[in-house]
DNA sequence: GCTCGGTGATACCTGGAAGGTATCACCGAG
DNA sequence: CTCGGTGATACCTTCCAGGTATCACCGAGC
């Protein structure tokens, strides 16, 4: 029943994504008759189907898509285990075996709240350290499934925080980020409908997972970038209230008063049982 | 990284359970030579040691216990992934592929709340067929885990919810039920401490995971079991008020009052997405 | 209609890994 | 000092994963 190997689990994720041997057979740097034959076998152990394969390429069956959901949530978790096992033992850290921690932020997110919780924690007894590990725009999720981190800041409501556990540490509004010249920046307040149908100043935009939502806003690959378009009176973004720190004198913050406001969660696997973890979270919770 | 098989990791899983390779080989169905091996080309690719191999047997490092945790999630998640895809597919169903859910229930549950349930949800449009699978003591969240269901109700607190969405669906209290004749089954209430330290009628103990709690009661396979032990006066039993529904003429239910309410809800694995359980779960809600 | 490009499947071969048996090396208990 | 019990090693066999060459199929062109 769990003849499931995490390689032909691999092979049928890669066809699934790519809906295409050929592609999929690249991705995953082997010829694409092994991997045929690969996928035959695991439908004949299955006994189901997973997909079609008619002229013009591949779809999913039924099967095929619970498998494609339920078995990128397993890889996640073998390479969690996997990783977190090299952890533990301090196979990624010369100085061996010690108790760490990694804690995933958002790269863009205030320093002060992590300040603050770095320091409340280290001065605990038996604090283990903490590394502390920057992430993509809302790739915390995913670094926490499959291992890369123990421990993320999370931001509602853009990160989900469905399969964690976390508490509140936060709460703030957001603010828009304006050229300090445009009229806008006049204003004591703005909404959301203010600053989103400007039409000498498109809204940022952010990539999720790679994919850049469309709109007519540069696409944004870091904050100086932002921070130096904005200058430029080219774009106007949004963001929470802490961003105020990094601002330049060119920029000028305008409170959102429909903008829902962010909540920043420290959330970690819901089945996690370190101890170095629940002081940690013990400590955020302190704050 | 990820280089971590499903083979590879079942036999660690053994090996780390038994702390004996002779046994965990025979448990496998496998010679004890090659087990040996496999654990140390893992040891060997994960970079760390997991076990100390000393006289009189093996113990686990700190990287072992890691995988001991984290990989017995994983293998849940793989067979989960693997039974779940079977199962969309129809492969132990000769009618073929169909919309179906499996829904784990305690056997010993009042079937009063199923029933509502159930009638509730097929009246729904689009209702999905329900397979109600009972299951042990405490054993949903397991079978959650690994596949073997889609949806269970649960007990707080005798069930876990970490990891899992749920809905609160009803609370009851407890009762005692006692051989009509003892001299306690004429109390209106008791406490816990009543029913607990009776040198005549010691509290029946059910298995949990196949090992029953320390005490002089005696041992409980199955309701009947136990309605028999009690009407013979032999032992008493602490359970929901909804186990009144069973109870035989020998039979006295009195309330406790110190016994800590019994919640039952519906729960599910955080991460589905699957049409026919948010019905479920909206029929739930609704009852 | 016929070819051509692109798809996945099949045939066949090979190297390596997984598993089995026999045996060793080690150590603690008598 | 042996003996029982442990895990490790040596060596062999089998089988499967992967590679190359090729086929079978189909839709789009000319």
């Amino acid at each position: 029943m769990d003849i499931l190997e995490t390689r032909e689990l691999r092979y049928f994720l890669a066809v699934a994504e790519e809906l295409h041997f050929g592609r999929a057979a690249e991705r995953l740097g082997m010829a694409q008759p092994p991997l045929s034959r690969a996928i035959q076998r695991l439908e004949r152990r299955l006994g189901v189907s997973l997909l079609t394969r008619n002229r013009r390429g591949v779809a999913l069956t039924g099967a095929g898509e619970m498998l494609l959901y339920e078995g990128s949530a397993a890889l996640d978790a073998i390479t969690a285990a996997a990783r977190r096992a090299r952890r533990a033992g301090g196979a990624d850290d010369p100085r061996g075996p010690r108790n760490r921690l990694v804690l995933a932020v958002k790269a863009a997110s205030s320093h002060e709240l992590l300040h603050k919780l770095l320091d409340a924690y280290a001065a605990e007894p038996d604090a283990a350290e903490i590394d502390v590990l920057p992430s993509g725009t809302c790739e915390q999720e995913e670094m926490l499934r499959d291992g890369r981190a123990d421990v993320a800041l999370m931001h509602k409501p853009f990160n989900s925080l469905t399969g964690f556990d976390s508490e509140e540490l936060m709460t703030e509004g957001q603010i828009a980020i304006l050229p300090a010249g445009h009229p806008l920046a006049a204003h004591k307040t703005l909404s959301l409908a203010d600053v989103s149908g400007i039409p000498d100043l498109p809204l940022a935009r952010w990539s999720r997972n790679g994919v850049y939502p469309p709109g007519p806003g540069p696409e944004i690959h870091d904050q100086t970038q932002l921070a130096q378009l904005i200058a430029l009176g080219r774009t106007v973004a949004v963001f929470p209230d802490s961003a105020r720190a990094w601002l330049w004198a060119e920029h000028t913050a305008v409170p959102l008063t429909d903008a829902p406001p962010v909540v920043t969660h420290i959330a970690w696997p819901a089945h996690s049982r370190s101890l170095a973890l629940a002081g940690l979270v013990r400590a955020a919770t302190r704050l």
